[in-house]
DNA sequence: AGATATTCGTATGCATGCAAACGTTAATTG
DNA sequence: CAATTAACGTTTGCATGCATACGAATATCT
């Protein structure tokens, strides 16, 4: 009886400890799909910046992916390394850098986005195409 | 039509990027929970190692959590220096050292463990318990 | 037995991710 | 208008997480 607590928290059944393996498993079928070096988050900063109207500020672009200013800078500054973005002065605001997405950025976006319908087919590979829409929409609902 | 493909595209709607985004969630309410500075990963490797049987190898705790060796050694390696967890040499086998949870790491579990099951439900909170259910076992189907 | 594979732990480098602190600049509030 | 607050970008420190490489020891295979 005094064991009873314990016997009830499964490792494995915890929600915590799925959400972990599951996004360490998508992260792998993402690696194995992208050749160059670009990770997930890269992708979606990248082809968040192009669908933006015009160019936008770090931190608000890091907002909208859900990136801290710190991971955000990080990920912006690899992005600039490989000339997929670029950054310029705002004129009206002394501490902004507006960003915008290069043609080479733009241009690796085309090339990457037929890949990463098949990298979410893979992902929820286990699943049932009813069973898959189910989970997407639970985690829209979680976040 | 050359932009119907883009179109379809929505990066709200993708697995990898709703997981990143979960998974975050649920990192944030454990640390509200938790107010030493145990963390998802470490109390999960720990809770592993105290229901083991007896005595095991540090790969081999790693793998029964998920992790690779490299990261494995980190964790394992902070546990210990907050004396959660000891290792002692294996004597039938030179390469390897055997791990223990400690008198404190056992004891911390038993404090841990109550608010382990607040931080799953916090997590789960937007879901309806059905829903909730659904989520847990699309997770485990996908693992 | 000897050669080969594998496994052990370790180390380095890189990429998220968050907390905290910092100086600069803009916005708000009194 | 002056003082406070907030936002901008940056830096540091720490914790996962993976790839890769390494020497040492064990297992396996021929």
């Amino acid at each position: 009886m005094t064991e009873s607590q314990e016997q009830h928290y499964v490792l494995e059944e915890q929600v915590g400890y799925l959400l972990r393996l599951a996004n360490q498993r998508h992260l792998s079928i993402f690696a194995e799909h992208i050749v160059d070096g670009l990770t997930s988050v890269q992708f979606s900063t990248l082809f968040r910046l192009r669908n933006e109207a015009g160019p936008m500020s770090q931190n608000a672009l890091g907002r909208l992916v859900g990136m801290d200013a710190a991971t955000t800078k990080g990920v912006v500054s690899r992005l600039i390394s490989r000339g997929l973005i670029q950054m310029e002065k705002d004129p009206t605001d002394k501490r902004r850098y507006m960003l915008s997405t290069t043609q080479k950025g733009r241009a690796l976006i085309e090339d990457t986005l037929p890949r990463m319908q098949q990298i979410s087919e893979d992902t929820l590979a286990p699943l049932t195409p009813h069973e898959a829409k189910q989970f997407v929409d639970l985690l829209k609902k979680l976040t």
